[in-house]
DNA sequence: CTAAAATGACCGTTACAAGAATCATAAAGG
DNA sequence: CCTTTATGATTCTTGTAACGGTCATTTTAG
């Protein structure tokens, strides 16, 4: 039996595409062929070449290491330090409730 | 046998830890428990869990739409519209070579 | 206090992603 | 030009991620 069809959201699918090209030119920026960065990053090349196309089913580990490896700043090119951030969303998770109950109605949504 | 156990850079395992908490703070900010967010984005529980840890091992996809459910603003929340940086990347990438020859030495890695 | 619910941690099953290989085509560069 | 290399696409095999379930514990709210 196959597995049910997953949908994807634009917006997943738009920041999958993004992504995959910014490796992919941050890559040939560099001048470094598709069998050297997968070789880098320790993976085969046709993973690369999905990870490069914005395929949804790869494992994401492998893409942040592609990203990483070929120069791709991830999330936040301006502030490149991530720890603090870190800090700052324990911080704020502290904060809230241990466990969260269902609202009465429905859940807020609007945003 | 077991595959060969793979290494994560640093910046990888941070930036994965990032988005995990982000998720988890944007989710519980809006009082949604796991179940309800896992069963928006038709995944499993187990596996929402382990995309708030961090773990590597999820698909991509998966962990950008629980980011996109739980309202969190994939890559630059400041520029939230995707598909001009995509328009500018495919223009980027059309200038240069289609194919990369590998240089003479080593490849270039001063970033 | 108590009941109900959320969280955290496990585990077995199974569809499938990653790897590795091959081949054709395109492109680079000597 | 012509050799070499990069890219694009496909296939098969195999280890494993996603699922769905369970259970204990914590926490909430009535």
């Amino acid at each position: 039996m196959p597995r049910k069809p997953r949908t994807y959201s634009h917006l997943t699918q738009q920041a999958l595409l993004l992504i995959g090209k910014q490796i992919k030119l941050a890559r040939k920026s560099r001048r470094m062929p598709e069998r050297e960065l997968a070789a880098r990053a320790g993976m085969a090349r046709s993973t690369l070449q999905r990870i490069e196309k914005g395929d949804p089913l790869v494992e994401i580990g492998l893409v942040f290491e592609a990203a990483t490896l070929a120069g791709v700043s991830l999330f936040h090119p301006e502030t490149s330090r991530l720890a603090p951030q870190i800090a700052h969303l324990d911080d704020k998770l502290a904060l809230l409730p241990k466990s969260i109950r269902a609202p009465r109605k429905d859940v807020r949504d609007d945003f």
